[in-house]
DNA sequence: CACGAGTAATGAGTTAGGCTAAGTAGGCTG
DNA sequence: CAGCCTACTTAGCCTAACTCATTACTCGTG
């Protein structure tokens, strides 16, 4: 109530459409499955376009490289990553999905994904209208 | 691209729907202040509203009660919060914000808020419509 | 072509936050 | 008031982050 029907200022808007992203992301989080730590998903998920090295991964995920080491570690040892040298520089190694990694990454995505269509089964076909507009949105909105 | 164009089916939706509150929620925790570690700021937000005990701050965020009295105590060390003996029954304490907690969550709040808001700064008049109607139902959804 | 500077990854050691199990203090009930 | 329950804390362990140091390799230059 606190939300909904406030006027519609853009400092509005702002706050109560950050609030509701917020509290989707956190509940889509919390109810899929925990096969993997987050940090470990979150690095399998950066994964699954391209193999990368662990310095480009410890970048990305905004942790030192001694960390994702370990990361990395801990998903080769279970059979999700794989470790490839690089034959031009030897300093190097590439991890990428092995097809169990990327199977379990499906999965996950799979859970998450029918969370939310669980909860938009509630909807009016209006309401879905609107989504589908908003989704367009917020897609362009977060990537800018 | 491969987002928004896509037929409007309940499953198309809920995945994209999905990702971009995701990607956005992300953004705005990475591009926030990070003057208190996640869990911690997390605490200080349910005690915006009211003082909550021990407990009910454990049940809340899902950690075990010793963990909750280790960062309840590196907030009271930091001085963003503070706890009293309840009155009424000694076992019991309540942990509340004090003016400094409430003022460095108000600050994180308008920080995120103000990624936010310059985000929207760039849609038209219709999509903020959309995005106004769509807040409330995302609300909704969130809460169930 | 040898050697010093620079880069990629990792190892060692510390810190912080999660857990369970156990302890302490206060309230409740037969 | 004895015994049990509840609220919180302490103790000890585990994991994952960090920094600093080390190893292995590449590259540029004298």
């Amino acid at each position: 109530m606190t939300q909904s029907a406030r006027p519609t200022s853009l400092a509005h808007l702002a706050n109560d459409l950050r609030l509701a992203c917020m509290r989707i992301s956190r509940r889509v989080r919390f109810e899929s499955m925990q096969a993997v730590a987050p940090h470990q998903f979150s690095v399998m998920a950066r994964l699954d376009k391209s193999a990368l090295t662990p310095r480009e991964l410890a970048e990305i995920e905004r942790v030192s490289p001694p960390s994702m080491t370990r990361t990395v570690a801990a998903l080769v040892e279970r059979g999700l990553v794989i470790r490839t040298d690089d034959p031009l520089d030897g300093r190097q190694v590439f991890i990428s999905l092995t097809p169990e990694g990327a199977s379990l990454l499906r999965e996950t995505r799979r859970q998450r994904d029918a969370w939310m269509a669980t909860r938009l089964k509630g909807i009016t076909a209006d309401e879905r209208e609107v989504l589908v507009k908003a989704t367009a949105i917020l897609t362009r909105v977060a990537s800018e």
